[in-house]
RNA sequence: UCCGGUGUGGCGCAGUGGCAGCGCAAACGGCUGUUAACCGUUGGGUCGUAGGUUCGAAUCCUACCACCGGAGCCA
């Protein structure tokens, strides 16, 4: 069988290089060309870091003419010698003795350009921003992130599960799910009045997932400690730089774990990946930093670095209260935490990460595990500064009557919950686990403040484009 | 879905009732071991869409659309 000695050679390694005077070829797309007709400078990046390298390109090439004319997004390949440079601005440049074009990139229609542009536009043409230096560095962070997520799991003995996306249960009840359908639209087979799905796909109505949290469990139940990590779908129509219609969540779920275990495990997750990118991209993060006006480095080192405060609800409302703050919605105990309240918690009053635990459970999801007090569950949301609710998690609840009971209060039909249900028939374990959005994570990471930005092509309403 | 803001050349913006402008980008020319290069010249517009007020609308009014921000829902 044959492999390749050695992969492409990228622009990072050239220009880390501290060997000179040595023949080399990159390959990569033009940034920008400066220059006469005696020599021109041609700045080259290929996506493996923020800086671009200088090619010097003699007019005593063949092409000469053609190498005047590359502009922004012309892809090029170069045979060349990597020399120390003689100028500042660079430790290295490439003298070029063969310079060929792949690529032209018509600079009367190419949208990217040298001088900045906005965040709003770069959204409209999605299928090129990777190519801008911000865009670059936040994809790069992003796949060290993910990275980062198998590797916290992976060390620990964690199974990575694969749950499905297509899904026949209304996972809780709230959220709005995307109807998955063959059916005809405009003639669809109706019986007594509403849509007949048993002459659907699956025999039955179908969506997209919203959560694998049910199907982890049941994996837990077997192999112990599992994760899940891949997309997630939300129909609500939500329009805030924190919300996307399809994002990617990772949700680990452990047998024989507790509640105090499990948050335990959130707080050593987030300080895990986080480190992990502080580690591994420090480089795009300070630049990320500067672009977006955020020390990225100092927060995400302050993480690390902190004690998660930990705080009841109950307890979270009698501060609010006493907070001697005017809220919009004051804190009232039975009612949800306002977004108003998060940021107080995250922002004024502890400065930091803030654990909330044991919840009414009035409003919360009918698996998690019941308080003794039977008022609170065993639930917790993990909030940070500025980004807000960042994990929220729960023991679950493992004594079928318990479960049953909540089934009917909900008013579900536990008829759909039976494969659910038989984990507590059968060999029940106590049980949890937690949801982290991904997406947010990397909002928190990289300092952008539209989570449409850290996606390569954001699904929201009203765009599915690319 | 509710509240607020914005929509003017490829991009970023100014123009708030009287000849549609600036910067960047682009084309052409010049100059330069340059580096957001620099200097000169040129081209480029149904002012988001539809209707209305007015002698006259980018500008005022109405509706709609899109985008951005805040709220809700959440991760």
């Amino acid at each position: 069988m044959e492999t390749l000695a050695k992969w492409k050679i990228r622009i990072k390694d050239l220009l880390d290089s501290t060997e000179y005077d040595i023949p080399v070829i990159l390959r990569g797309w033009v940034k920008t060309r400066r220059g006469s007709k005696k020599f021109s400078f041609v700045e080259v990046n290929d996506g493996s870091t923020l800086h671009n390298i200088q090619v010097i390109a003699d007019c005593n090439l063949p092409n000469y003419s053609d190498i005047e004319k590359l502009t922004a997004g012309c892809s090029i390949r170069v045979e060349g010698k990597l020399v120390k440079s003689p100028a500042k601005g660079q430790n290295v440049e490439v003298q070029a003795d063969k310079i060929s074009v792949y690529g032209w990139a018509d600079p009367e229609k190419y949208p990217l350009q040298k001088k900045a542009t906005s965040r709003e536009f770069l959204r409209q043409i999605a299928h090129l921003r990777p190519r801008t230096k911000t865009f670059g560095a936040v994809f790069r962070v992003r796949n060290i992130l993910a990275c980062a997520v198998h590797k916290f799991f992976q060390d620990r003995g964690f199974v990575y599960v694969h749950t499905p996306i297509i899904t026949s249960s209304d996972c809780e009840g709230g959220a709005e799910m995307f109807q998955v359908s063959t059916l005809d639209y405009d003639n669809p087979p109706v019986k007594d009045g509403i849509v007949d799905f048993s002459q659907d796909f699956f025999g039955k109505s179908a969506k997209l997932t919203v959560s694998g949290q049910l199907e982890g469990e049941l994996f837990a139940t077997a192999l112990m400690d599992i994760y899940t990590f891949g997309p997630t779908f939300r129909a609500e129509n939500s329009q805030t730089p924190r919300h996307l219609a399809e994002f990617w969540m990772v949700e680990p779920e452990m047998a024989f774990c507790d509640f105090e275990e499990n948050i335990i495990l959130a707080e050593d997750f987030l300080k895990y990946i986080l480190n992990y990118v502080l580690e591994n991209c420090e480089e795009d993060l300070l630049f990320l930093g500067k672009r977006n006006e955020v020390d990225v480095l100092k927060q995400l080192k302050k993480v690390v670095d902190s004690q998660f405060n930990k705080i009841t609800y109950t307890e979270a409302v009698e501060l609010l209260k006493n907070s001697g703050k005017s809220f919009e919605y004051p804190a009232d105990w039975g009612k949800d935490l306002q977004t108003e309240h998060e940021k107080y918690l995250a922002e004024e009053k502890f400065h930091g990460p803030v654990v909330v635990t044991d919840f009414p459970k009035e409003i919360k999801a009918f698996y998690m595990r019941l308080n003794d007090d039977e008022k609170t569950m065993r639930a917790m949301d993990i909030l940070l500064p500025g980004i807000g609710e960042i994990i929220g998690g729960s023991q679950r609840e493992e004594r079928l009557d318990f479960l049953q009971d909540r089934i009917k209060e909900m008013g579900f039909n536990e008829d759909d919950y039976w494969w659910y249900l038989d984990i507590r028939r059968f060999g029940t374990v106590p049980h949890a686990g937690f949801g982290v959005g991904f997406e947010r994570v990397l909002q928190f990471v990289t300092g952008m403040s539209n989570i449409r930005d850290v996606i390569p092509f954001p699904r929201v309403p009203n765009n599915a484009e690319f």
